[in-house]
DNA sequence: TCCTTTCTACGAAGGCTTTCGTATTTCTCA
DNA sequence: TGAGAAATACGAAAGCCTTCGTAGAAAGGA
């Protein structure tokens, strides 16, 4: 009666709280609440019921150690980076990842160096296809 | 007492009207309603309340044509795209643009030829920034 | 003119998100 | 063993999002 698997994406809460686990691997309630920036003060039921939701909807699993539970995230920062990107480029690039990155380079923070690591990413992608 | 200006980001309906209002140029409602996916069946009043929330916050300006309001964007698309890739930049990928990229091109989906593309826009702005 | 069509204005319903408080359970150790 | 500390379970409140219906205004033609 868990995972309805509705939900592909994470709320802006729930983002916050997959970024300290995947810092933290397994890690308590507790553990997740300290690992917060100090000025986000969140009550420790309200970050239990966090993860419970996340739990819910089948981000994270639980194994109970004495009498706490132990989270840790089933879906892997990798993956939800590769679908919010894929997701943002079919929403509002047309489905043309280049296009994307049009966009990104054309930022004017981006330094040149930068750039070149992002140019020597591509290349070193294109040299193993090769293979 | 319109523009509060605390949402910085579009909501899912939002942006699909917005993707309407940038391809349209200037729109009334009916314009926008009939430009949506045919399955998209969505109340005339729906449209009108999306269009009037978007107006609120910001996002868009109206005019008034005989009885009718003609609405059209005020935020670019092109400077939406930045902010979301900023956004997501920072929220996902530790501010680190490369890593960005990087996760792009690792995406088993992008075809040598894409991969090209986005080289030679890397190229072009390296070019571009040295003079 | 007045009836019909088309539009705007507004509010309400239902669902989700975020936060927290209260009640209850579980553990520990004095 | 029993009191206190710490955890879980649950629901409620406030706010936002999405959708739509009703009411009323505006326009135009028979």
């Amino acid at each position: 009666m868990s995972d309805k698997k509705k939900t592909q994406f994470l709320t802006e809460v729930e983002l916050e709280f997959m970024t300290r686990l995947w810092e933290l691997g397994r890690a308590t309630v507790r553990d997740v609440q300290d690992a917060l920036a100090p000025a986000r003060k969140l009550a420790y039921t309200s970050a239990a019921t966090i993860l419970r939701i996340l739990e819910q909807k089948g981000f994270v699993t639980s194994t109970k150690d004495g009498k706490t539970f132990v989270y840790q995230a089933v879906l892997s920062k990798d993956t939800y980076q590769s679908r919010s990107l894929r997701n943002l480029s079919e929403k509002l690039f047309d489905n043309t990842p280049a296009a994307l990155v049009a966009r990104l380079v054309d930022d004017n923070d981006l330094t040149e160096e930068t750039l070149g690591e992002i140019r020597a990413l591509i290349d070193k992608r294109l040299r193993d296809d090769k293979r």
